[in-house]
DNA sequence: TTAAAAAAGGCAATCGGTTGCGCTTTGACA
DNA sequence: TGTCAAAGCGCAACCGATTGCCTTTTTTAA
């Protein structure tokens, strides 16, 4: 009982018309009679007609879908960037096909693969903590599918990308915890590779100096954000002759494991050793200690934002030439939340 | 510079062969002579030939993708979900799309004909909340589109379902209550709807009966898994004339509100009060106040289970019959999980 | 009444790959 | 040297929808 779907050749055979006219019928052409129109029309709606999408993805060489490749969507940053994301392809009746590189570079480059194989008409990705290098995303050009990145951008200035600007985050931190009366403030920053960690230092070090301030480099450790990874870097800033009374951490993943850390080496939250962290997790709401303050980086804004990018490149906007090998370089700015308790 | 992908017919121009013949030397089809092989695969390496994914689609009558709908990717359970998903559907080169609903009905529907409508050759779902009526769904059969259901799942025989079987999770779960010493056990559970609701009074009441204790129906409150509605429920327990000194909750999520709550109400977490909930969140491990045990519900075991049964359905077993309208209805055991602390 | 224009609809190519069937070689064997 | 089969390859249909162009019919105007 292999029910066939109507085809436009079914519809044809029963009314006695040329699939043509069957097709231009349903589509209000000038050239079709009206009587023929509701004919064509009524049968179809009986039918439950609806054109067949693999055949229409097939000739016009679009498959109404773009590919998305982030790094984990159990962090809850990602999951939220999934949503702009969707809220924006829905709208344009996209679907959205998803991968997650889990922070491994093969895995990416193959999710990248498997997207192009799948013709999707545009990609937007997050990449991985370790990618360095752009190539199997550039190739992508040849295919003629845009990519738009967001958050983890790459290094580059010839690639959309949509990221925030934590810089006026970090700021806005720094001088919060100065405010708050610490001097000495601590760093645990992502791997260098990312772009944003070196931001992060930088900023750091530019208002520490601008509040005149002494810079000391023992206060930045980093982690490769696994927990032990971030053990590792409070052990080594709380070893130092001066430990630091305020840490700033990479994300409130870090955050969590840096407090943790703090606890079982009997320090008071918020008393001995306060935190700011990057993200402002609902989930903190939760928390017993928690950061004093968190910078909101807005996944769904930027995530949303770079779809919007995406559906412009791939509808080239009206009357516009095709001379245009500009790349959109997007910054959502951050802003520090401050946490009521 | 519209480079032009590689086509068949553009090899079979170059090597003077027909379509036909470049196709099946590329398929090693027994019939082309080793020298034409040779050729037409050397020449495809070089141009860097890859068959156009749209036309296979089309032609096959499949997209290789498959379609995923879920409540809420925010909700770690399912983007844990989602990784079995993924990597189940990455073995057999299909790819993922993704649509939320947010726990809405209409938005539900909506995805559904979305899904339909881009001819994903299954689909993974598991309902909202509020979902009661399946027709949505069980009209997908006339598309031929198979549908697998996990963790919230329909209440009805003829679906394929993967779901956990929390009855043994929640029997251990009271028993553990109760050899803790408690008596007076609360319950705070989901909507009426969900199926995996009914289940957990039911063995709630079964445990009771069996201990010998007397069963007290004002011990269990619902909520709609909103905070709002879990505090409601647990004022209408801390009102009682006995109030529970331990409460199971429908899921972490719920007992993190519950907690929270019981804060506010100064009652002293598992001295006062004592929480046992569903699903084990990683984040548990950072929160101060956490229910005394969590009963694993398994998402990556279900998801991945769910989809390996789809895609039996896809490739129906070799020299099995059509005749066979039997549905899957597979059991994950629960399992409770003492937290250490 | 006739020519020309407008209206209505059909033909066939196309997208890229697959596949049943038929045609032409070649080689082996008698 | 003639015969026949196997080997090697091409033709053409097909999947479903779209669209440029041509044909037929009807209408309008001269």
């Amino acid at each position: 009982m292999d029910n066939k779907l109507p085809t436009l050749k079914e519809i044809a055979k029963r009314l006695k018309f040329s699939v043509s006219t069957v097709s231009r019928a349903l589509h209000d052409h000038p050239s079709i009679g009206l009587r023929t129109k509701m004919q064509v029309q009524q049968l179809a709606k009986e039918l439950n007609y609806e054109p067949n999408q693999s055949a229409l993805f097939f000739k016009q060489q679009k498959t109404h879908s773009i590919g998305v490749i982030l790094p984990n969507l159990k962090e809850e940053f990602f999951s939220q960037a999934i949503n702009g994301i969707e809220d924006v392809s829905n709208e344009h009746n996209y679907s959205v096909l998803i991968g997650q590189s889990h922070d491994d570079i093969d895995k990416e480059k193959q999710i990248v693969v498997a997207m192009k194989n799948h013709r999707v008409d545009g990609l937007i990705v997050s990449i991985s903590k370790h990618t360095k290098n752009y190539e199997h995303f550039t190739r992508l050009e040849k295919y003629n599918i845009p990519v738009v990145f967001f958050d983890r951008v790459p290094d580059l200035q010839t690639v959309h990308k949509v990221s925030s600007n934590i810089n006026n985050g970090t700021k806005q931190a720094i001088e919060f915890l100065i405010s708050k009366g610490h001097r000495r403030i601590g760093v645990i920053n992502g791997p260098e590779e990312m772009k944003s960690c070196q931001e992060r230092t930088t900023t750091y070090m530019d208002v520490l100096q601008k509040k005149r301030i002494k810079i000391d480099l023992g206060l930045v450790a980093t982690t490769d954000l696994t927990q032990a990874g971030t053990y590792k870097a409070m052990k080594e800033l709380l070893e130092l002759k001066y430990p630091p009374t305020a840490i700033v951490t990479m994300n409130d993943y870090v955050a969590l494991d840096a407090i943790q850390y703090a606890r079982k080496a009997k320090l008071k939250i918020n008393k001995d050793i306060c935190f700011v962290s990057y993200a402002n997790l609902p989930i903190t709401n939760y928390l017993e200690f928690t950061p004093l303050a968190s910078v909101e980086q807005y996944p769904y804004e930027q995530a949303k934002k770079a779809t919007e990018i995406l559906f412009d490149l791939l509808n080239p906007a009206e009357g516009l030439t095709e001379k245009k090998p500009s790349y959109k370089n997007i910054l959502v700015e951050g802003q520090l939340i401050i946490h009521k308790k």
